[in-house]
DNA sequence: GTCTATATCTAGATAGAC
DNA sequence: GTCTATCTAGATATAGAC
């Protein structure tokens, strides 16, 4: 039995770490410390530190890819938006360290290089086909040009929300208050744009999901 | 004269590295070797690495602020408005090692973490100013909570521009693609909520700019 | 002010017994 | 699979001569 559960127990503690103190300043003498086993069976169960940064990526993409993946003719109405965005939001929640030191981790590990353009793209296009569903239905309508910008605008926001409230102290990781504010962010750049019986809809969506925070 | 001359060396080699290669990663010695000085020499000019990084944010800082400095009725038109972001985002880009490491940078050096949260507060209420110029002379119209709302938006626009475009390794930091995106992507989060004179004043402007990009 | 040489420390990683 | 002990490399920082 020792295997699988040992090798879970360092990557649950390594994300637990990695989260609260940024992956550089954790090494593998305090992993191996926090998890109450040795070194140098942190090392039977992986070759470095480099490859527990590396399995924990690859978590959070299987985990992510499936909320990404929206087909070209998805039909979500706004509740369902909030929810896609929440899970979202969530998961990048648990894996937050990752967010924290992009450039970084890019040059330090090429395969996350890749993964992560992969992963940014993959994110770009599920929300250029959000946008694409609300204006096939008409509920949404905005030029060539400017659908541009407001998708590199979303990207900013569904990339480094998480780090942002975090700089600022902002406590509420745990019970969701974060994400929700993450949400409302995300939805009052694309509200501009929406037809007016959506656009009190969302709207309405923010306002009540805002009024419930503590 | 050496005096002076070696500190700035230092600090000029020190920026152009961290730039590059990340605060992280790169060492004393590189920075001695790559000014062609011994690393005893560095020693005696600062006291530590970390002496050198806060000598560099200070610097920043105070080039930083006399361009967040908008008085309450400050009257920026949009010509104006676009050179004092392309004067930010212009500085940003030649410290943009800082805006890479925001966590760990506060996390390491506690001095930093408060003059960080200082610089965002300014940064933030010189957008509100803003904001309320152009709402004062009926230019624009917004609620309040969505006022809130689109302020966040801006920050992170304004935050997190820079490192965004390095992940996606667009080029043009140096000869200024980078930042005419960037103002684009600030001004678009505006736009949307302008009376439509101004907004089409906004609009020709982005679209100019980007036009003329490479 | 600047150099060379070196001290100190700590991190990642390995060896080999159990 | 797990431990203890240890190696090695490299980074910050200092000492002391010039």
């Amino acid at each position: 039995m020792a295997k699988r559960n040992t090798r879970e127990l360092i990557l649950e503690t390594s994300l637990a770490l990695f989260n609260d103190l940024g992956e550089q300043n954790v090494t593998t003498n305090l992993i191996a410390d926090e998890a109450d086993i040795s070194p140098g069976n942190l090392y039977y169960h992986f070759r470095s530190k480099n490859d527990i940064t590396i399995e924990l990526f690859k978590r959070f993409i299987v985990q992510l890819e499936p909320i990404l993946d929206v087909s070209d003719d998805s039909n979500l109405d706004a509740e369902d938006l909030w929810f896609q965005l929440h899970l979202s939001f969530e998961l990048k929640g648990k894996y937050r360290f990752l967010y924290r030191n992009l450039t970084d981790l890019s040059q330090k590990v090429p395969a996350l290089d890749r993964a992560l353009k992969g992963l940014f793209n993959r994110e770009r296009r599920a929300a250029s086909f959000q946008l694409a569903a609300l204006e096939k239905r008409g509920s949404l309508k905005i030029d060539r040009g400017q659908r541009e910008l407001l998708l590199n605008n979303l990207m900013l926001a569904l990339i480094y929300w998480i780090p942002y409230a975090e700089i600022l102290d902002e406590q509420g990781l745990e019970d969701g208050n974060i994400q929700v504010r993450a949400i409302a962010g995300v939805l009052q750049m694309v509200i501009p744009y929406l037809a007016s019986a959506e656009r009190r809809e969302f709207e309405h969506l923010v306002k009540t999901y805002l009024a419930h925070l503590n």
